[in-house]
DNA sequence: TGAACGTATCCCTATACGAGTATATAGATC
DNA sequence: GATCTATATACTCGTATAGGGATACGTTCA
């Protein structure tokens, strides 16, 4: 990660626990296609890889990774049920992940893909009920 | 850049020209802290290079370079006076962008270093009327 | 206990990025 | 045309990142 230090005097280490560092790194999560089309998808429902994998129809590994790099930087939580892993949304999201959530949810609504893996995700549920817990829906 | 290519059948590419790539863009525009901060000041003024220079305390080169990449990505526009390039958001800005900097602007408005960097910039405008054109207030 | 399953991690490669130094460019002024 | 000023670009280095293949891990179930 780029938790910039403060070596060439930027003037902006100091804003590492700042709303303005939060704010950086949210960006860093919402600048790649998986991640952003992960996080859109968990502000609509809890989910574990194998539905993401399903859903976003890409590899294991990368899923996985990413799950990785948004859990390193709080944007997501997990927790295990048997052998699965359920994603969610913070409990208590920052008031800057909250915002920027809404704002990507109003600018993609009209997206071709993001509106596809909604649609993936409502068909998931009419099929699917495991692992219970999972697929609860916002 | 990383206008990623389809090599892997991600189901994205076809989001190149979609408002989630757009989207992608800007987020990937956002997360550097000098970018922020000087779409930030430009949301409220139009400003040349060295103004950037002085109100961010930063070298010439890294203004420029990161100005450069937020004019590849149409983040900004240039118009040259004189010696000075005056940089502005665009004319038009799509929809996206112009919500997402709304998101920003209310993200930081109690931030320290967005709080210092708006109140340098007003006392750049009393105290400078160079080049003309520049500093003009939104 | 061992196999099956869902998931995470390791290793490797290619590319992008941020930052700095030095240099180039373009317009203004003399 | 020489020079000054404001800005841009080239080159280089170190690091971050995305992706894939192979494998390890933890849980469940036979």
């Amino acid at each position: 990660m780029r938790l910039r230090d403060n070596r060439a005097g930027d003037g902006f280490g100091v804003l590492l626990k700042t709303a303005g560092m939060q704010l950086i790194q949210i960006y860093q999560c919402f600048c790649d296609p998986t991640r952003l089309r992960i996080l859109h998808l968990l502000s609509r429902s809890s989910l574990c890889v194998c539905h993401f994998q399903d859903i976003l129809a890409e590899p294991q590994v990368k899923i996985s990774k990413h799950l990785a790099y948004l859990r390193a930087r709080e944007m997501v939580e997990v927790e295990r049920r048997g052998n699965w892993m359920i994603y969610s949304l913070p409990e208590k999201p920052k008031r800057e992940l909250e915002t920027n959530l809404k704002c990507l949810q109003d600018c993609v609504q009209s997206d071709p893909i993001f509106k596809r893996d909604l649609r993936a995700l409502a068909k998931l549920r009419t099929k699917c009920n495991e692992p219970s817990g999972a697929l609860v829906g916002r």
